[in-house]
DNA sequence: ACCGGTTGTGGAACCGGTTGCATGAGCCTG
DNA sequence: CAGGCTCATGCAACCGGTTCCACAACCGGT
């Protein structure tokens, strides 16, 4: 495994120039950096990430908090970030959240050792413990927004509210919402936007849940969408409207239209059924590089600390 | 951020000491020991990852390697690893390799840089990549075995035989296979199981596949499903068992069984449905001990390097 | 021709742990 | 009681980069 004082050794300069040569090219002449870079390359040299970090005070790895892996709205959010990331020369490492509050807790203080900084994916962890990490490292929000802390959001009340208003001119009078896991922010906003669409339309909605983000829920809420007379239903996920969708076939009831996702929509071949997209690869992506901002990664764009990534439907 | 330094000198002795007593605590005296760690604690002393690892010429990182995060069936494979590791004080990157084979290949060596072993939940990757990380890094197989290789893997090939046989018994004449991915080596082994325990109750089976592991081509196969006049399918995938119930309802088509898991069986209040379920979680979790006993980690029970767990079906 | 300023480079300290080796104290054995 | 042994400990050299600082060469300006 050639080392540092390898390459230097072989272009004949020393580990200091060696080092600038390959790190702050600025800082050396053009005729060494290219000498330099050339005897890189014919050694096969990668620099060695410990003593990088150790040298810098930095660890080069930034994790991202997600409450589960089996939600395929976290996982396109993990691979923008992690295609960041990787473009910063940043590992990024996956912290599941599962956890009861005081674990919860304990294994944030014990990753803030270990990182250069937090992305939190976490949309139902309670708010002292995103100030935690925060206390300890810089750290962004995805999906959540919380008063002075960086964040990206995207505008799905904007989306869930436009549903509503689509629902309402396609002639559906009676329409139900299916709320999201307790204390999601985002079904806040989603509430409030869709109330708002409701009462400015005329139609009659019927709340439901909470409600976690699940198939199994959302089977399990076939039978009040039914008691509700429903035409139209908009539910907080796809998984939970992919329960629902099943569910109310398997009851033989038609003439229900679950808004969806377009890759839903397209593989079944439903028609007339409207659907929202989150780009969570952008999510993940924007995320990341506000967090290379804050971490003052020259590499990346700068990007404002609070951005809103607007939501297509279609 | 206190170093060992300064708990070193809390403690009365030298750095040396300080970090025999907290590492290898057998090397020193225990009246030692117990005043090194109070101090430690009282400090709130966190050892510095990058410092070891330099020191030790290890990372600390293991990787895993799966072909994408949007398949619930390898979610728990990484929950259970991420356990393992994290009881050794180990962390997990997860690597996604849903590249072509170049950036594959490329994307492993870099890896190999960067960790300490390997551990690859990718069914259909080449053997050469595989051999390639296991070039560099101990690597260790999950769901897939090469001649000379560690590995732990489901035992599903005899489950999926058992389930042939159970439909044979209800009555059932005609069966469908539902493949998995082109070159999946658990779609090798099931379908040699499949075959033999359809001769030997003598059913007709009809092979389906290659075919994706998602939901869109589950609903895709309805065709032939229909096509072949079925009354059982045994699918390679859950994802594309929902894909093609939903397909079937759609249809109106009944009297189709579709095995799926245990979870969709009981959400769904599906009766009568024989179902399958891998323990991903203890996959992982055994794939990660051999891994550690791999690198001569104490603390993790040994495990035999090749490993096979027993599928129950219900 | 002399001086202040820029530019490129090397020496060496440093990041924070781990570990080989030497030292000395204490114990057992002959 | 001497010689050899084990045991606990400290010193110092690492691991492989980064960066502060000093120094030299070279620039243009007066």
């Amino acid at each position: 495994m050639p080392t540092l004082a390898d390459v230097a050794v072989l272009a004949g300069v020393s580990k200091a120039t060696a080092s600038r040569a390959l790190g702050r090219p600025d800082l050396a002449a053009p005729e060494t950096v290219a000498r330099v870079r050339a005897a890189a390359e014919q050694l096969g040299f990668v620099p060695n990430r410990a003593a990088t970090q150790l040298a810098r005070g930095r660890t080069g790895v930034v994790a991202i908090v997600v409450p589960t892996l089996d939600n395929t709205f976290f996982t396109p959010i993990i691979g923008g970030a992690q295609a960041r990331a990787a473009g910063s020369g940043m590992q990024l490492t996956i912290a599941v959240h599962s956890l009861e509050h005081a674990a919860q807790l304990a294994a944030v203080e014990q990753l803030a050792h270990q990182v250069d900084g937090f992305l939190f994916a976490a949309p139902r962890g309670s708010d002292e413990i995103v100030r935690a990490a925060a206390a300890y490292k810089p750290t962004v929000l995805i999906d959540r927004e919380i008063d002075g802390m960086p964040s990206t959001v995207a505008d799905t009340a904007t989306a869930f509210g436009a549903l509503v208003g689509w629902f309402a001119e396609k002639g559906h009078e009676r329409i139900v919402y299916i709320g999201g896991p307790a204390g999601s922010w985002q079904d806040g906003q989603r509430q409030a936007a869709i109330r708002a669409a409701a009462s400015a339309s005329g139609v009659t909605l019927t709340m439901l849940g909470p409600c976690p983000s699940t198939f199994a829920s959302g089977v399990a809420t076939a039978e009040a969408v039914v008691a509700a007379r429903a035409t139209a239903v908009v539910p907080y996920a796809t998984s939970i409207g992919l329960g629902l969708m099943f569910a109310l076939m398997r009851r033989g009831v038609t003439g229900v239209v679950v808004s969806s996702e377009g890759m839903v929509v397209e593989s079944l071949g439903l028609h007339d059924v409207p659907s929202i997209d989150v780009d969570g690869e952008k999510l993940g992506e924007v995320a990341m590089d506000q967090l290379m901002t804050l971490l003052g990664e020259r590499r990346t764009p700068a990007v404002p600390t609070r951005h809103r990534l607007t939501v297509p439907i279609s």
